[in-house]
DNA sequence: ACTAAAATGAGAATGATAATCATTGCTAGG
DNA sequence: CCTAGCAATGATTATCATTCTCATTTTAGT
């Protein structure tokens, strides 16, 4: 699983014609390529996927790389992340404000349309000392057929 | 805030002294261990401080356990979790209905007191096929001082 | 180009959580 | 009082996402 020593050295270093991506603050290459790839496929992916992705389309990154350039997209407040049950992470862009409503038994996950909190983080942003970049909301429970099943009795 | 049951280790198989727990439905001799113990500290812990802090108190519950019973607790509505940014996991009791303020970079955590939420949740469990037990909510940013230095420069 | 600092990648280490499996402890018949 | 069946438990091991280490490469400034 890992054949790719592929030197993009020779190829052009770097030219994604995204129009939001060009106005993008001082990035690096591999905060840039996974900022870019959140951006394209629109959805929340885990740093693993992140990886594999980007090796699939011929602009890897390594994996040590993600997990440091993830972090460093988080504290410009340009990318958030949300912890699924099973102890994994998911990431997007914080322009993604979706949230969830996920079963404790099975981990299917719906999304949630409606926010009542918009308005207490900008409040917030401001009686706190802090620099509130994102939130996360999420409903946890049963779905139904969690719920009729033995979900609750089963230790 | 909690006058400590102090339960002997006499040998009583169940008699909890303590109001709530009193009250309990149908837990494992581990899940009511973990459940009193939440009860009764009233703040978030670890799974291995759970298990610590039992062994502390001579009533010792392995370690595989304290996670199973933590599942089985969730899944029954009476205990929850949330993610810390470094991956830990903290639970407790759904009565807790906490929220905090996180900063990306030291980690420092704070208690928001407001909560805008319960009334969507309410309506959520009306209209969703879901069985809601609680939900977390969490704002991410920097705090003053992490703000101010060089966080965000750094990589 | 030259140097220092930052970024990166490959692999190893870490550590929390999950899985395994043998043992213990209930509980209902007999 | 026994005992089979089964859930619960504990000790240990396995897993695997994430972090660390360090050598190498790239970038920025002069």
């Amino acid at each position: 699983m890992k054949p790719a020593s592929l030197k993009s050295a020779s190829l052009e270093p770097a030219a994604e014609p995204s129009s939001k991506s060009s106005s993008l603050p001082d990035l690096t290459r591999a905060q840039k390529q996974i900022y870019i790839l959140l951006e394209q496929v629109d959805k929340a992916l885990t740093a693993q996927a992140i990886y594999q992705q980007l090796k699939d389309q011929q602009r890897p990154v390594g994996l040590a790389t993600v997990y440091r350039s993830l972090r460093a997209l988080q504290i410009k407040g340009l990318a958030q992340a949300r912890a699924l049950p099973n102890g994994e992470w998911m990431y997007t862009l914080t322009s993604d404000d979706s949230h969830y409503l996920t079963c404790l038994n099975c981990g299917t996950s719906v999304p949630v349309e409606e926010c009542p909190v918009q308005s207490l983080q900008d409040k917030l942003g401001q009686s706190s000392h802090f620099q509130i970049f994102y939130h996360t909301l999420e409903f946890f429970g049963l779905c139904a057929p969690c719920a009729s099943s033995s979900a609750a009795e089963s230790s």
